[in-house]
DNA sequence: TGCGCTAGCGCC
DNA sequence: AAAGGGCGCTAGCGCA
């Protein structure tokens, strides 16, 4: 399929009106077909609306549509993907829904179009997600949670236009209009991208995946049960209690009980604590750990349920955290543990170009505090903490690192508070910046990124007092919640916790949610430049993506994925000195990469 | 049997 | 070296 690169059909003219003439709203008519009408700027229906057999047909049948409107990329995606049609680009009204509630300050049912119409007819709003009943089940108590549907008797396409309108125009009234529109656009372009990732594949070698359980864990015993090398573990840490102990190690208050008895009093059985003790078990011990997790969360039932045909298929939710950052649903995709990447293998003839970003949280920390120090070490070299270490921390690159991440995390304890003040008279403009945040976050206001996405209000059963929705969202408003009623015992104590803990997420917010822009922006410019190539994007971990790719086009491949990194830094941090490089790698495996 | 909870750990 | 921000997932357990 040709992708129209520039002028094509009466359309030579680049005005935003010309473009917003070529957006089309595509919406389910029943049985799989679809009924689509172009729209005007403002959002409205500007012109007769056609049926077509499938959305596949619509997208075929219109070729000079610049951007397709509809109610969910995931409702409409599957049958495009199916029929090997791919779309240029949407606009995802449930995705900007979202973002947009988000912006405005409020909270609830942002994923539902049912939701966002009722809002405007000022009914009741239903619930996000409602259960939904196979008849195929015979079990009724069988239920799984289903997209809501619209009340009986509203038309798709008109709830879809009624509520699209009302988007463009609440868009209009975002604090910086253009920056939102550029995010709703890349938020929408990243649910193509989810889809098309999903839909690719992992390319995984359930052989090697074997291999390496059998290496690692041995082989399975016939009856079931634990493979052998568990089993051994087990048996040396009992032994190491006594000879004739019998201890469990997946079970935290077994293992706790055993040290108790030798007079080792430990506050839980996690592996940091393990370490700082000095006794026979501890070694075997953390073995068990390490191996139990690869068999129960990446071993053979895994590769069972995850792969097949050679592929991993996860599904990927844009947008799924609180900060803008991708989930996945089922399988794990975003925590494959480095020694299982072994099984990650490019087809023949065809190789994985991994790349990296660059030490993400310390460029975005520079590129929107614009600390003039930070944004200075931010280009001095390739590795930035080195850099840091430097001007900072005499060399010492690990205390660097851990200062930097502890003034985004919001340390409150240790070795890094004396770091932080380091960091604090080095780059103060960049300490100052996370510190608002959180301040601002202790006190009810909005944090947004650079480009709008805005920080969820705080929960009802978060503890302290909510700010009240009516008293203003402005960054000028909040007394705070440090007057909220009640004695000072417990309760309050409490609630000061909550409070600070709404301080380190709105501080770690304004990092992460900026790093999610970038990282979402830059994906939809990689399939933008990768259209034209055999190269398919099969994998997206936060600031990493794979690109499976013929070997020929490696460098045309890698030259694609700086481009769209240049390019979102720009979109999503205006104009700014940073840079942030990729570290990327041409391999056949991806235990290969870095 | 299913559900909600905690503990623990994988990734960024 | 310390144990903080964001997640998903599994196992085990208590409860209905």
């Amino acid at each position: 399929m040709t992708n129209g690169t520039g002028a094509r059909a009466g359309g030579a003219h680049g005005t935003r009106r010309a473009r917003d003439a070529r957006r089309w709203a595509l919406a389910p008519a029943g049985g799989g077909r679809v009924r689509v009408c172009p729209l005007d700027p403002r959002g409205g229906r500007a012109g007769p609306v056609r049926t077509e057999e499938s959305a596949a047909a619509a997208v075929r049948a219109g070729q000079g549509v610049a951007r397709w409107v509809w109610r969910a990329t995931a409702e409409v995606q599957p049958g495009l993907l199916a029929a090997g049609v791919r779309v240029e680009r949407c606009y995802d009204v449930e995705a900007a829904e979202a973002l947009l509630l988000g912006h405005e300050g409020r909270a609830g049912d942002p994923h539902a179009l049912p939701a966002a119409l009722a809002r405007l007819r000022g009914l009741p709003v239903p619930p996000d997600r409602q259960p939904v009943h196979r008849e195929t089940d015979p079990q009724p108590s069988l239920f799984e949670t289903g997209p809501v549907p619209l009340p009986d008797g509203v038309d798709p396409l008109d709830a879809l236009l009624e509520v699209y309108a009302a988007q463009v125009e609440r868009t209009e009234r975002a604090e910086h209009p253009e920056r939102m529109r550029l995010l709703l656009a890349g938020e929408s372009a990243g649910t193509l991208v989810a889809g098309e990732m999903g839909h690719a594949g992992v390319p995984w070698s359930a052989e090697i995946h074997r291999e390496l359980l059998a290496e690692l864990l041995g082989e399975r015993y016939a009856g079931g049960g634990l493979p052998r090398r568990l089993v051994e573990l087990e048996e040396e840490v009992s032994r190491a209690f006594g000879p004739h102990e019998r201890v469990r190690p997946d079970l935290a208050a077994d293992v706790l009980q055993a040290f108790a008895r030798q007079g080792i009093r430990l506050g839980s059985t996690r592996a940091w604590e393990l370490r700082k003790v000095d006794h026979p078990a501890v070694e075997p011990l953390l073995r068990y750990k390490k191996l139990y997790r690869l068999y129960t969360a990446h071993g053979w039932s895994w590769l069972r349920s995850w792969v097949r045909e050679g592929r991993f298929h996860p599904e990927y939710v844009p947008g799924g955290a609180a900060s803008g950052r991708w989930t996945t649903n089922g399988g794990g995709a975003l925590q494959i543990p480095k020694v299982v990447r072994r099984a990650v293998v490019a087809d023949p003839g065809r190789r994985l170009v991994v790349a990296d970003a660059d030490q993400m949280e310390p460029r975005v920390l520079a590129a929107v505090s614009r600390d003039p120090g930070l944004m200075a070490v931010a280009n001095s070299e390739r590795d930035l903490y080195t850099a840091l270490s430097k001007r900072a921390f005499s060399g010492d690159r690990g205390q660097a690192k851990l200062a930097l991440l502890g003034a985004v995390y919001g340390q409150t304890s240790g070795d890094g508070l004396r770091n932080l003040a380091a960091l604090r008279r080095r780059f103060p403009a960049a300490v100052a910046y996370v510190d608002e945040a959180a301040r601002a976050g202790e006190e009810g206001r909005l944090v947004r990124t650079h480009l709008g996405r805005t920080c969820p209000p705080v929960g009802r059963e978060e503890g302290g007092a909510p700010a009240d929705e009516s008293s203003g969202t402005g960054p000028e408003t909040g007394e705070g919640f440090a007057g909220t009623d009640g004695e000072p015992g417990q309760a309050g104590a409490r609630a000061a916790g909550a409070v600070r803990a709404r301080g380190r997420f709105t501080r770690n917010f304004v990092v992460q949610g900026s790093a999610a822009d970038w990282a979402v922006l830059m994906l939809a410019g990689l399939r933008q430049r990768l259209a034209d190539l055999a190269a398919e994007l099969v994998f997206f971990q936060h600031d990493e993506v794979i690109v499976h790719c013929p070997t020929e086009e490696t460098d045309l491949v890698r030259e694609a994925i700086d481009a769209a990194g240049r390019q979102a830094a720009r979109a999503a941090f205006g104009d700014t000195p940073v840079r942030f490089p990729f570290t990327t790698a041409a391999v056949r495996c991806y235990a290969d990469a870095k």
